[in-house]
DNA sequence: CAATTCGGGATCTGC
DNA sequence: TCCCGAATTG
């Protein structure tokens, strides 16, 4: 078995292998964009297996995106089936699967369910009643970024994340009536592992004995946190003998704003003694032209531990940067140019358009919309935020867990059943750490109030019955196997069993949210009816009972992202709309970034660290394509209803001599900082009109060929004035203007 | 409670 | 400019 060398380890590049291969000290592995990061670890995961015998179980492989996460663990298991028994899944899964397992050691309900930022202000908002209401998400941002930093209420640098006088003693009142619901927030997925962990030897032990191999992808998305995290998972400073590799491109941090701390990265060879270090720079996916931008822009931040991409591809076509009037010339450009690739069989589902700000699709919905030309917008649908949905899911949770305040006074009085606000507050101040709905029934309230709570506890008593606490048993697997994989995929309910679709049903029923939308889609013309209907087919898979409603619970909140969008839209073949942000880990074949103006991209009043992440985006931009590589300008553009002269952006500036082809009208700053085009011809004197007007640089635009620029303008032995033009599609024409005034026009004039 | 008006604010968005 | 939420009004 010595010189065994597994197939899978053929397609690896050297610098690959030797991550593969790593072994002993902890390992950092730097990988640029496109080096096969996620075949790295996969692989890694596969070899530990079959290679070193490494029991799959103890194998801790975490990532940000349950995507990403849904991705590695597919691939693994392709390379080895016994990776379905390793932990392949998201920091903050693995967060509440640890908070179930350690309930009462972390202080919280064993049935606990997920706040997000608007649930966290309702809580807020019920601990301090006097806190104004615009106040209250600005505050709930502090209190996540304090959790995203480790700061507890009395840690002493509360500053860190601007909190002022006040805001401890806020970030403690929150605290106190968080845990009367019982429930978590996202912070305390991480959090509250990391300080158990911290304080409690014996869970400490129980873990560093079963997990000796962590993975952590994504490195440079990790907050401080997470990081602590990983050091007392770890055991790095107790001698545990765990093997620690995370997996990180520091030149791709891009949520400093949500509290991503790039300097983990960087400053990982401190905290995890004796690190090694491995880069993984061959670039498979972009042209050697379009690395050169990406290395020209980046390698002017400075905290950085830097490394430049090597093309393992061949020469391809030179970067464009066009210079446009306005934005509608823009979205012109986009819609032209993606027009005539199509007219030559380019399909459009190559294409992606790249902007800083949603606000800016606007204008290409508009044009593709009347263009005829089909798209696809990335990520704005929010199934989970609608308000029915969430109607839906504050009653399930509810029935989860009856001591959740946020879901009670959701739904207790809607539809409306005379339950105001005094009787919510009466009810809840009274009930608080216990169960409301118990609480509820004790209560005197009016006679109106006290006829709707009745109504509302029966329904909530008829769901509630409705659940058994372990799965019925009907022949199929042992209830508690859910346990042993740990929050996997639940495995299909027999078709003639009841599942959790069927509780979730009757919640619609029974509680009128589907008699309520019913009439309010015929009047709105709305699909909340169907939205309905497809929370409940989601639940299909889970069994009918508590153990299944917790994880079905957990799979919507610990994954926001994209029920309700189409599964595959890559099949569809549609031109992709998407902020910069949302491309991570995504490729396409030809790229446009759009908006490069200063104020756009980067933002107005970017400064230092700041500026430096604006610079990290448009890097992860430039490296999402593979052939093609567009960058648009627009001297002019309207934003918040003003019309604003834009400079161009500041990182056009980065971009090398040489570097880009550039087309369309040079802002004034830009005279002379590029090559306008290849031609060396002496060029025509201007003092002929039609030589003036067809000069050198000029864009024109052509019937049959589209936009293109005029690289050389001559005048033959017979006085004849002949330009050439290099169109966008890549071909090279002459023509004579005086015959082409009407087919060969001159753009910006 | 529903319809209407008024005013402020406007990034990126994982889990 | 435009959209959302809060306040005002019938």
């Amino acid at each position: 078995m010595t010189d065994f060398s597994p197939q899978y380890l053929d397609v690896l590049n050297e610098e690959q292998l030797a991550a593969v291969t790593h072994e002993g000290k902890s390992l950092l592995i730097l990988a640029g964009a496109g080096t096969g990061k996620t075949r790295v670890v996969t692989t890694k995961i596969a070899w530990l297996i079959q290679h070193k015998h490494v029991d799959p179980y103890s194998i801790l492989a975490v990532t940000f995106t349950k995507k990403a996460a849904n991705e590695m663990k597919e691939r693994a298991i392709a390379l080895e089936p016994k990776a379905a028994w390793s932990q392949i899944r998201t920091f903050h899964s693995w967060g509440a699967n640890f908070l179930r397992r350690y309930a009462d050691e972390a202080g919280v309900s064993k049935n606990f369910t997920v706040y997000d930022e608007d649930d966290m202000a309702t809580v807020l908002f019920d601990a301090i009643p006097s806190l104004p209401k615009k106040e209250a998400p600005h505050i709930v941002k502090k209190i996540s970024l304090a959790k995203d930093y480790g700061l507890t209420p009395t840690s002493k640098n509360l500053e860190l994340v601007g909190g002022d006088g006040v805001f401890a003693e806020q970030y403690a009142l929150y605290q106190e009536r968080l845990r009367l619901t019982g429930n978590v927030d996202f912070g305390d997925l991480i959090l509250l592992p990391y300080l158990t962990l911290k304080n409690n030897e014996a869970i400490r032990r129980d873990i560093h004995f079963r997990y000796r191999v962590i993975m952590v992808d994504e490195y440079q998305d990790s907050n401080i946190a997470q990081s602590l995290l990983l050091q007392e998972l770890s055991g790095i400073n107790e001698n545990s003998g765990t093997y620690v590799c995370v997996v990180g491109d520091d030149d791709q941090s891009i949520y400093r704003f949500r509290g991503a701390e790039v300097r983990n990265i960087l400053e990982f060879k401190n905290q995890f003694a004796g690190t090694d270090l491995i880069r993984l720079v061959q670039n498979y996916r972009s042209t050697p032209e379009i690395l050169y931008c990406a290395d020209c822009v980046v390698s002017n931040n400075e905290g950085r531990l830097g490394k430049t991409l090597v093309a393992a591809r061949g020469k391809g076509k030179k970067p464009t940067l066009v210079f446009l009037p306005n934005q509608d010339d823009e979205t012109q450009f986009c819609a032209d140019i993606i027009e005539q690739q199509h007219k030559k069989g380019v399909p459009y589902s190559d294409w992606a358009i790249l902007y800083r700000t949603n606000a800016q699709s606007l204008g290409f919905e508009t044009n593709f919309l009347h263009s005829k030309i089909p798209y696809a917008i990335v990520g704005t649908l929010k199934f989970y935020e609608r308000e029915e949905i969430k109607d839906a899911l504050a009653w399930i949770s509810l029935v989860a867990n009856p001591r959740d305040v946020v879901a009670f006074r959701r739904i207790v009085n809607k539809p409306a059943r005379g339950v105001g606000p005094a009787s919510q507050d009466k009810i809840v101040e009274a009930g608080l750490g216990q169960n409301l709905v118990e609480s509820a029934k004790k209560m005197k309230l009016p006679k109106k109030a006290s006829e709707g709570i009745a109504e509302f506890c029966k329904i909530f008593d008829e769901l509630n019955s409705m659940l058994p606490d372990e799965e019925m048993n009907l022949g199929g697997e042992a209830a508690g196997s859910a346990e042993e994989n740990e929050g996997a995929a639940p495995k299909a309910v027999d078709a003639n069993k009841l599942s959790l679709a069927d509780f979730i049903k009757e919640v619609c029923e029974k509680t009128g949210l589907n008699e309520f939308h019913e009439a309010q889609d015929e009047i709105a013309g709305t699909q909340k009816l169907a939205n309905l209907e497809e929370l409940t087919n989601s639940a299909v898979q889970y069994p009918l009972c508590r153990k299944g409603l917790l994880d079905f619970l957990d799979s919507i909140n610990l994954d926001r992202s994209t029920l309700g969008e189409e599964e595959d839209g890559s099949l569809q073949d549609r031109v992709t709309l998407i902020t910069l942000h949302n491309t991570k880990g995504l490729e396409y074949k030809r790229v446009i970034i759009t908006g490069m103006e200063y104020g756009v991209f980067p933002r107005e009043g970017k400064v230092g660290d700041d500026l430096e992440e604006e610079r990290r985006l448009f890097y992860v931009g430039i490296t999402r394509a593979q052939n093609e590589l567009y960058f648009t300008s627009c001297a002019i553009r309207r934003l918040y209803g003003r019309t604003n002269y834009m400079q161009p952006s500041p990182f056009l500036y980065e971009l090398e001599k040489g570097s880009v082809r550039v087309l369309g009208q040079q802002p004034f700053a830009f005279q002379g900082a590029y090559d306008a085009g290849s031609g060396t011809s002496s060029s025509a004197t201007y003092s002929d009109p039609i030589a003036k007007k067809y000069r050198k640089g000029a864009m024109v635009y052509h019937d049959d060929w589209g936009h293109g620029q005029i690289v050389s303008g001559d005048f033959t032995a017979d006085g004849e004035y002949v330009v050439t033009v290099n169109f966008e599609t890549g071909g090279s024409k002459k023509f004579l203007p005086k015959y082409q005034s009407s087919s060969l026009l001159v753009e910006g004039t």
